[in-house]
DNA sequence: GTGAAAGCGCTAACAA
DNA sequence: TTGTTAGCGCTTTCAC
């Protein structure tokens, strides 16, 4: 291994030099710029990212905690999370959830170690105590997708869960469903809440009560998709439409309803969320709720390097934008002709977003 | 921060002690040990990775280079990847093909400066110069998933693709299927040419001339599936199966066969590679030939401790086995009864693996 | 079993 | 513009 030393020694300067040289933060004399950078290629030197980074007190290095990373969803935002941190010269440390690194809760100690100098923490639990304390410590941490309960003031970037249910919604509505269910994860979770309250508001504003209304609450998988639908058919009066709050979920619905010789849309018209990759490809392509993962990935490296520039910055929260996707998977009730021109992507005039905790709702 | 002379001086030893205690090197005596533990306790001390990884000369950290995590089929390997390399204690650095580090070559650099003690390299090219280089001077790296070709000797572990591509297009012929189109990924990759070999060989064995078939290469998408439906159809003779080796490529095919009301598997069968999660929520379900993606994650992060162990051992190359699973997507032509009984998961009798470059073949 | 001291390779004052 | 001098916090000989 070459040490800066030694290109000191090759280039007849001092290691501080070399160093400030190659770092930029010097404009050197023309003669010792040639003599260092030819005892560099000379040598093939690459600087000691330990060493450097000892010095530095900083490790270059940023965090992404996730469930896991085979849901492409997760693994679209981190594609995007790479690409934004490395522009900005670090480098990822990917921590899946179900990994030891995460479930001893010891990503904390990652950021208390300074192996990592700054987090990324996107997490399906309601809570998380650990996190708190750190955030509380004044470790670096962004939270992202997902809201977490029970934390100090923290940098955070969400989608627009609110707006989103409120559109899907809206947009069944419009088409003439009465008999909307709602389907979702994991009812604890914070944007299973937003998009609850977003379709149950849509629904006053029909004059339709949500409490009548069909609602399931399960994982967001195939899975559940597939398991629900018996569910619904079994109602005495059965939904025609569904809004779906997971495009994972709105699959296995799909699915099953094939399986079930239930037509999509004549028979059931389904709006999922998301619009994960394969949304587009099953039959019938599925109208859904389009979430800007490039953004939210965006935003979150960017919220989390104002951080480390500036600790004592108030916390902020983003909440992106979505937006309807209109595809194949709903229509009008009973297959009739579509009552609202389903042209392109339109929004059904989402509010404002997810602030107003209670926007203006009917009865 | 506290340091490790804080806390030999709160239990008042000395720094190496400390040191040697929480290393587990030193067996001290109770009092010192009790000592040492409260001061840890009481000062919230955490060791400095950045100090400890350049006075251990190593980091601690592991790189994952593929061609793009959203991709589930490498997201699958990279969760299985963190959990074995996590539980050898270090971590994994996520680099995207997509990404900076890896498009300016300079991942060669992050093992040359220290930043990671040694990578597992996914590529999805047929060759890689500056890899080999890097390789030939020594540096840790298992390639995993897509043998790259023109390298020096390295640790490698790759699907038995040609065993999957005998299977898959056996059990087509056993169907009674005369007329077997070839449809893959890239054709200059080493994958898709041994998928190629064992279609080959699987159709020579049943005295078919593999020349007289129709065979498309593209890209791993569904859009190319969809795209190379049509010049299926086009043909003078239609096939009647296609050995699709990529379940996305699958995927695009089952798509656009429902939208050129093309059944499969009555007017087509198809058999994908790979059994991605997706693989049987679509409908018809999806024969495929299963590759183990956690047997690869690891079996690679092994090979790449071992050769971290032991930098002089001879480099291996594991082969790993894959096996058909019979699902709904392929039937006898003209949607007869099956001929063969697709009882469960089966293999039609896979010749050894990939090793044997020239396996008993028939004209 | 324990301590003192010498670095690991780099950066960052402070001088010159 | 360049060199000198201290460390960064930890591990690891080598004595005791």
């Amino acid at each position: 291994m070459t040490t800066i030393q030694d290109v000191a020694r090759a280039a007849g300067v001092a290691a501080s030099t070399v160093s400030r040289y190659l770092n930029g933060q010097l404009r050197v004399s023309p003669a010792t710029e040639a003599k260092v950078l030819e005892a560099v290629s000379e040598l093939g030197y690459v600087p000691n990212a330990q060493a450097r980074n000892l010095a530095r007190r900083r490790s270059g290095v940023i965090g992404f905690v996730v469930p896991e990373i085979s849901n492409p969803y997760f693994g679209t935002i981190a594609d995007y999370v790479v690409e934004a941190v490395e522009r900005h010269g670090r480098l990822v440390l990917l921590c899946s959830h179900r990994s030891q690194a995460v479930r001893q809760s010891s990503y904390i100690e990652l950021l208390a170690s300074g192996a990592i100098d700054g987090m990324l923490y996107l997490g399906s639990f309601r809570s998380n105590e650990r996190l708190a304390t750190a955030i509380a410590d004044g470790l670096a941490v962004v939270v992202v997708d997902e809201p977490i309960a029970g934390l100090p003031p923290v940098h955070t970037v969400v989608m627009d869960d609110y707006a989103g249910g409120y559109q899907a919604t809206s947009y069944l509505v419009a088409l003439g469903h009465r008999r909307i269910a709602f389907v979702s994860g994991p009812a604890e979770l914070g944007s299973v809440q937003e998009r609850y309250r977003g379709y149950s508001d849509a629904l006053r504003k029909a004059g339709i009560d949500p409490s009548g209304q069909l609602s399931h609450a399960g994982q967001f998988t195939e899975q559940f998709g597939m398991s629900v639908l018996p569910h619904l058919l079994a109602a005495a009066e059965p939904p025609t439409a569904a809004f779906v709050a997971s495009d994972y979920i709105a699959l296995g619905v799909l699915s099953a309803a094939e399986t079930h010789g239930i037509g999509v849309p004549e028979d059931l018209s389904i709006v999922g969320f998301d619009d994960i990759r394969f949304s587009q490809y099953v039959r019938p392509r599925l109208t859904t709720i389009r979430s800007p993962v490039d953004r939210l990935a965006q935003v979150g490296v960017e919220l989390l390097f104002e951080r480390l520039a500036d600790p004592e910055a108030p916390a902020r929260t983003e909440v992106l934008p979505v937006e309807l996707v209109v595809r194949e998977s709903a229509a009008p009730p009973g297959g009739r002709e579509p009552a609202v021109p389903p042209a392109g992507r339109q929004s059904a005039a989402p509010p404002a977003g997810r602030q107003p905790a209670v926007p203006s709702a009917g009865a």
